[in-house]
DNA sequence: CTAAATTTGCGTTTTGATTACAAAAAATCT
DNA sequence: AGATTTTTTGTAATCAAAACGCAAATTTAG
């Protein structure tokens, strides 16, 4: 199951618009995490900045993305595998920044650890943001 | 030994002025970490933006507070333990954010275990934010 | 094709962050 | 203490990021 942007405005009942199309591809083509401004980069200026932002959020609401913490007090956002849907997100994996190329990475295949917690705090989400250098920058 | 303004001022070879103790002051009472805007209203309008943002760009690179994130792209800060100082900085515990009250918490005494990154990958810094309720809020 | 609902684009406004420069305050020295 | 040097601060201006309301355009369904 090779995933393509219509497919997946479909499985998760979103009408069809260029806007989305072309964000989507952004993702599915793109192996690092993106920012708003990376996002408008590759679409070039086509859309507009409000556009952007509501369909971020759009697509944050279903659970077709998700959000990765930046350390300057940003986020970027990558596309979200097949268990996630609006509200249950299973994406408790690494996410890793580059501080040379300032990249961000999904590592989908480690996943973050048992973490314990004092008692009466109740976990909902997790966000592990390692940085360093990555492979190619090293 | 318990920590008060100017001590740490004299620690880390910093003039004292007024907004610097009052900006550790506040990181001395409150046991959450705090934002910018946090600190503004801490302070009562009575220093200036740019000041603020000044001092407490000063107080992370000498080492004194470090950078927690936040999930809507903004930056909170809370003081370091005493084995920081500039450049090294030890706080490889468990951020928690409660998404009832908002506050966030440094949880001293929870380290974040050993997590394994893909080879090629060189681990400088680690930031773990767990988000859900907190004792008072459950 | 038409009508209803959603999505988009634009203008405006608000907020957050950074810079340059002059005034004020702190530490040092006699 | 008074003067000097250095650091810090406040102001104003600039710039970017994000949010909101509304009208126009697009999508979907009938």
């Amino acid at each position: 199951m090779d995933r393509n942007a219509l497919g997946i405005l479909r499985q998760y009942d979103l009408r069809h618009t260029d806007t989305r199309e072309n964000i989507l591809n952004g993702f599915l083509q793109k192996t690092t995490a993106l920012s708003h401004s990376d996002i408008e980069v590759y679409l070039n200026d086509g859309f507009d900045r409000v556009t952007i932002y509501r369909t971020l959020k759009t697509f944050l609401d279903k659970g077709i993305i998700h959000k990765i913490l930046d350390d300057n007090g940003g986020v970027k956002y990558a596309l979200c595998k097949d268990q996630c849907a609006s509200g249950h997100h299973h994406h408790d994996h690494v996410h890793f920044k580059c501080s040379e190329c300032n990249e961000t990475f999904c590592l989908e295949k480690f996943l973050i650890p048992e973490i314990i917690l004092p008692a009466g705090y109740q976990r909902k989400d997790i966000n592990v943001l390692v940085q360093g250098t990555c492979p190619k920058c090293n």
